[in-house]
DNA sequence: TTAACGATTGAACACCTGCTCAATCGTTCA
DNA sequence: TGAACGATTGAGCAGGTGTTCAATCGTTAA
């Protein structure tokens, strides 16, 4: 009699790892907010809005790179921006993410 | 009078943006879960646990390939072991990574 | 119109990351 | 003991990623 049935197990872990677009899905969330810049950005602007040039004093880095990284933050809808004279400011598009934060928040609490 | 003070949106952004230690655990939390891999791996063992060649066999790739990425798992203590003859029995060793993925779901969802 | 400024873009680069492959370890069983 | 099996490890490689740098765009003000 075998203590373990691979066939038994391999069966039911298929159904609990979901189907491919949704891992797909995951995985994109979490790469968003897996790079300090990004993630710098969005715990920026969770409380207000902010031009390009706010942004890049406040994470000490090039407008350049802000500005690479706000793309990739807007293709994937995390941020909004709104243009007004020379200044573009960028703000949080999705509810969502701040209670993702959260969430791993406590997850580093332990 | 200006329509926007630079100062201000700084000096109240800086205060939003957590302190480096913790910016760098919640990048490395999310980072972990960025890896279709890993994620896979997690969602496999959300119900059971597995061996090492049980996991292979349900993402479809090579047992090294897993080793490696649950090494990973197992430093940043999402999943633990278990010795049982020749097998290595994972599982989860973190019940707030479940939360998190059913946070990021919701998000997915819009 | 021109100069200055905020922002964006693309190419190039260095770095990182995940996989493969082969070798090895530990355990079981013939 | 030695063969088989599950698992681990390290080196090497290919592909991806984030930054820099320089050039450019759009808007404003002189």
């Amino acid at each position: 009699m075998p203590h373990h049935d691979h066939q038994q197990a391999i069966r039911a872990a298929r159904k609990t790892v979901a189907d491919q677009e949704t891992v797909v899905s995951l995985a994109e969330t979490f790469n968003v907010l897996s790079d300090q810049t990004r993630l710098k950005i969005v715990l920026a602007l969770s409380k207000q809005e902010l031009c390009v040039l706010d942004i890049a004093a406040v994470l000490g880095v090039t407008e350049s790179a802000v500005s690479h990284q706000l793309r990739l933050l807007k293709t994937l809808r995390l941020v909004k921006q709104r243009k007004e004279g020379k200044m573009v400011f960028y703000s949080l598009d999705d509810e969502h993410i701040e209670d993702l934060i959260q969430v791993a928040l406590h997850h580093i609490a332990e």
